[in-house]
DNA sequence: TTCTTCATGTAATTAGTTACATGATTGA
DNA sequence: TCAATCATGTAACTAATTACATGAAGAA
């Protein structure tokens, strides 16, 4: 009953009830299309977490049948709205990022060059695929074949936050593997240009004078 | 024995490992100081990967004392370093990203435009902390009084990524904090700006293309 | 001498993932 | 009618976090 338990993984499937009723399969669906972008989660979660919402009184559960194959619906309760009304009011936390990948660059003096190369391409690879999927919604979208076009102004800047980030990541990746291809075979003799150091400074400086 | 239980965070303590001895104090001070940026994990994390480590016979463990209070250090093996340098070659995992506050955004129209500006606000204030982070990191090396200057090649692009991003958050909140500004109290009323949706998808297709 | 912060850990809890199971639907 | 995929879930496991505990060193 009470709301103490609830995680931001509550929060994010209560804020997509609040939106439209779906089933746990829907929700899935939904996680590849958009919530997947900034806050990713196993498909599992998406058929527990309404349960303890339902629990806590924010959701209620309807069982409908596809053929003769039961399915549960899920929708936002009243008292489901109050409380994704007071989450809202709360500054929500800061990203988190974790990037193996870079992990791996980091380390690479003890690996080797072929091996940086490896985990950077493959960035880029990840990163030109996802502005791929944005590019895809963004242009339905463009075209008016939006499927909540309601919540455009919400969409615009969710849209544009990952859009910046996978251009980041891929130009990111496109320059560091020009740099990395100049490193000999063992990593760990490279030497360094200090022009990076010295822009990368200065990009600092001024991102921390906003 | 076997490796196969290893994780990511296990590695990332070997890689520390493998650039010189540390005490897992040490090891969370470095935490704060660079891992943390791309592989944040708790404080106790770093006090017991090092154990599974010693025990995979990676690592060994000395037992020191500091005045008369006992001290583990660790330090990697030969066995380590080359368990280290075949997961360096093996491609890392994509970025991972969890954005609290971009999904209160994201819900906004459920809310109220000035808890959405509270999450922006957050959002812009803990850019501008990191981006003094990574700007104080850059002096202190751009003076030579670098702590890892012999690694300066790696440092090099890992911080440039840190400070890019750091940067590109700052920029996404600096205009979304406009873009709400012109809402209304009832975030569900607003208006999109269509040039928005067109500019992403400009950006997007531009990433796509790479 | 006492208080605070630094330093070094352990224990309890949990949020999340991976793996599994199985019925329904579709198309070859 | 058989295989593949869609759809709907449960169970087992684990990586990680939070909370707790305590000695040493340095400051007031």
């Amino acid at each position: 009953m009470s709301t103490a338990t609830l995680t931001t993984t509550s929060y994010a499937v209560l804020g997509l009830l609040a939106v439209k009723p779906w089933s746990s399969y829907e929700l899935t669906q939904q996680m590849d299309r958009s919530l997947g972008h900034i806050w990713p989660r196993a498909t599992s979660k998406l058929y527990e977490e309404p349960k303890k919402l339902v629990a806590a009184g924010l959701a209620r559960s309807d069982d409908e049948r596809v053929g003769r194959r039961p399915r549960t619906m899920y929708r936002i309760t009243p008292k489901g709205r109050r409380a994704l009304a007071r989450w809202l009011d709360e500054p929500g936390a800061a990203p988190a990022l974790e990037f193996e990948g870079l992990l791996k660059v980091f380390f690479s003096d003890h690996g080797t060059r072929d091996g940086a190369l490896a985990s950077i391409a493959a960035t880029a690879e990840w990163a030109r695929a996802q502005a791929e999927i944005s590019r895809a919604v963004g242009e339905e979208y463009e075209a008016g074949q939006g499927r909540f076009t309601e919540r455009q102004p919400q969409l615009d800047l969710t849209a544009r936050f990952v859009t910046d980030f996978y251009a980041m990541v891929g130009e990111w990746a496109a320059w560091a593997n020009g740099v990395v291809a100049t490193w000999p075979d063992d990593p760990s003799r490279a030497v360094s240009d200090p022009s990076i150091g010295t822009e990368t400074l200065r990009r600092a400086r001024r991102a921390a004078r906003r």
